[in-house]
DNA sequence: GATTGACTCGTACGGTGTACCATACGATGA
DNA sequence: TCATCGTATGGTACACCGTACGAGTCAATC
């Protein structure tokens, strides 16, 4: 939730026309919002936050750079849209079974959780920026579904909100400690150079042998107990 | 935790010699990394990320750009400083009284929060800095705070990265939902255009009416609850 | 008096986001 | 048929960025 962002989105107006473009002649399709996220999303994967550059996302895209600005506001726009086309939710499978609610919300956090991890700048670019549509859609699907659980009114903005912290929290944390295991190590031995200063960290082994998914869910598990009793 | 860093700090290999620097004579003291580092706080706080610059921060050091990098590697070494410089810890107040480890822990963590929030572009920050010493020192103390307050070896890792997770988490969140009066407002009733899609998040007001702080301080008491029973 | 090491800084380079403006061309109305 | 318009593309240019390079200044030391 940046700052303005109020209206005044890119300059066309109309939901991509449907006639061929002029110009293109090469078998490239031609521009459209979508594909200039989706091609943002691969430069993410493949180059991290500081790969993407209009002019790289231009020649992928075989355009100018100022085409881009047709369909696009800004670069922050193209963040924006990238971090929340990764946060599509599809819901848990075989829609048939009746699952229990707090199956459910495990179920759609570890699958945020998940959607970010499949692309680790997703968690680092998630502080500054705007509140996406489907962003928006998990937020409604946890709020509704404490809701039906029986959380009452009063307590539901403290449940969504500390549920909601912690998975950005871990989010955060471990795309942010994916270190290659060279890396690791050489974080770990640093450490122990220190270990006088730093002793339980150093006895924990913090940086190295954690179960961070396992972590999750136990402290999720705890968290829900509290939020949510019965 | 970002990923070399492994030693080349910057050319300056004294720390800050004594004897009068030269070529000052006007009233600025001599450049250091200590006031680099106060400076680039300042400016932060003054401009946010984006406003922080090397010339913009020369500028106020009444120094040229470039008689920064003796001090310091890089702007990444700026920002890392600057984080950790904001997470200094001084204890609990009348260190006199026996605190329980609870208190203790909550008065931390509530601290820390705090910390980060006088200056809100460190949270935004947070995600891919190196870890500094103040926090790892704040790391160390919550290990040892609860690994006396008797939380088995083999758990502590669970109840450490869990409360770290909450306690950024809820920093990030709070940091990027710090809106002026008007945004929320405006935010909100661009939600409530939309209402009918998310009709959960209207009702509850998510984006309004929230007790940051009360929420904070429950969540983390389930997490506790859960984690270090006793 | 020459040398050394600590420190400062002007210049320059390659890169960035994007404002501005000149196009190209299908659709539309005359 | 032709002028006009809306959609879309993209070249050029500008201000600003981080920082490599190397020259310069001065206190201390030999």
């Amino acid at each position: 939730m940046a700052a303005k962002r109020t209206g005044a989105r890119s300059k066309r107006s109309q939901p991509t026309s449907e006639w061929l473009q002029p110009m293109q002649a090469r078998g490239e399709p031609p521009l459209s919002r979508e594909r200039i996220v989706a091609t943002a999303v691969e430069l993410l994967d493949a180059q991290g936050v500081d790969g993407l550059t209009m002019r790289r996302l231009a020649d992928r895209l075989s355009s100018g750079v100022m085409s881009l600005y047709w369909h696009v506001d800004n670069k922050e726009d193209v963040f924006d849209l990238a971090l929340d086309s990764v946060l599509e939710y599809r819901g848990p499978p075989q829609m048939g079974e009746a699952q229990d609610w707090r199956g459910e919300v495990v179920y759609m956090l570890e699958d945020w959780r998940a959607s970010m991890l499949r692309h680790p700048w997703s968690a680092s670019l998630l502080p500054r920026r705007a509140l996406g549509p489907n962003m928006l859609s998990r937020l409604e699907l946890l709020s509704n579904t404490l809701s039906g659980a029986g959380v009452a009114d009063a307590d539901l903005n403290v449940a969504i909100w500390s549920l909601w912290n912690y998975v950005m929290g871990a989010t955060i944390t471990r795309a942010s400690f994916d270190l290659s295991d060279d890396d690791r190590v050489a974080a770990q031995q640093r450490l122990t150079r220190l270990s006088e200063r730093y002793p339980t960290i150093e006895r924990s082994r913090l940086l190295l042998d954690n179960d961070w998914d396992g972590a999750f869910r136990k402290g999720l598990g705890f968290l829900l107990d509290g939020l949510a009793p019965g």
